[in-house]
DNA sequence: GCTGCATATTGACCGATGGTCAAAAACGTG
DNA sequence: CACGTTTTTGACCATCGGTCAATATGCAGC
């Protein structure tokens, strides 16, 4: 009676995390999650309908916190809305490293099923954040702080590129590359809502943390 | 003496085109791809390491005549930036429809090959265009028509706008959702380079061909 | 404890897939 | 024709995602 379900729900989800963390997701069965997570392959088919409705639900339960966090921050109106922007940016950046970073550093770079994986999870990022900062960025036009006829444009072209850029196996570039381009998008940005230049360069300190160099 | 080698190579990617015209990429095998092409599935490694590297070397036919003259493009300086940019655009666009609109339409979205044939493709074509139009602007800007810093980030941020949005299966919109964002992407880029509202409205007219209202 | 029903769990099994390989065919050349 | 080389073949393999009848477990009410 104490939910054993979801238990083993769980169990199942967290034992294709810990597959992914040692090798590409296409080398990962749907035997091999089974035994990682101590139970028969048909027991998987219990609980899930599919391999891809496992990963569905383990990039869903990844973001899902990170992402209800960021819900409320749209309605926390005391901050000024850059702060809130800029910690959208972040809740991106986390997000990039916390999965896909490893892998893609070590494997190999594009395989069918990684592939799948990202697009899933951009998929859920961007569609998850793009109200979210929509409204922060009307708020902002609302106060004055920006001027711009597109919000709902705006807030999505600003998370494809961040999502896309972050991750960095879709489009290959160097560090410096990558930097270039989020300062772009920043400048860009700026002259496109009518801020003067630099006004939001903080939002770099917080879209990069691990690089080197300015 | 004649290629014959090159011919059934060639043979090979038409049978795979001709398929996924038909039907979705997760449901061709190898099996199906040689029996179009009227060889054996054996016939089929002798040419092409794996499944895999037919798609890769598909996506590339299919991209390398557009790009090239995308290129040319590149050095036709007697035409003005802003109509080269166009054409890139519409490159983008058309290709774009050639490999993807039908299947999609049709069949489901997401499957794991389906995603992994998306992101060959947008790698494949971002990464062609972007030191084509990137060269564009950086004449835009010494002729005094553009005024921006970082070229390379202009030109890579439109261009992963354009590939992504008109997918559309990646981040899935209406097409007033789809409209309002090229929009967006348009306003901010005239804001951006300095220029005034409405002068790059242009680009909407190649951008958009099929699609009704505006 | 027993009975009966619903919920969980299992692993042998299935069809299909991507890929291999030894053998055979086709080719070019002397 | 005879030969080595290049192509071509299709039976074959391991493995995969997914199914399912059989079985175990949990838990009422008696």
């Amino acid at each position: 009676m104490f939910m054993k379900k979801n238990v083993k729900y769980e169990k199942i989800l967290d034992a294709l995390q810990e597959l992914l963390e040692k090798e590409s997701l296409q080398n990962i069965s749907v035997s091999e999650i089974a035994q990682t997570a101590g139970i028969a392959k048909g027991s998987i088919y219990y609980y899930f309908p599919s391999k891809e409705a496992i990963l569905e639900a383990l990039v869903e339960r990844n973001y899902k916190t990170p992402l209800e966090t960021a819900q409320t921050l749209a309605e926390q109106t005391d901050i000024s809305p850059f702060t809130r922007m800029a910690m959208i940016f972040q809740a991106c950046r986390n997000s990039s490293a916390a999965f896909l970073s490893q892998k893609q550093l070590s494997s190999q770079l594009n395989a069918p099923e990684e592939a799948f994986l990202r697009q899933k999870y951009m998929t859920y990022l961007v569609s998850s954040l793009k109200p979210v900062l929509t409204e922060i960025i009307q708020q902002g036009i609302a106060h004055g702080d920006l001027r711009f006829d597109h919000p709902a444009a705006l807030a999505e072209i600003a998370l494809i590129i961040l999502v896309v850029k972050l991750d960095n196996s879709l489009f290959p570039c160097s560090p410096g590359e990558t930097e270039d381009t989020i300062v772009g998008l920043i400048s860009l940005l700026e002259k496109g809502t009518g801020n003067p230049s630099g006004s939001l360069n903080f939002l770099t300190s917080y879209t990069q943390s691990s690089d080197r160099a300015v």
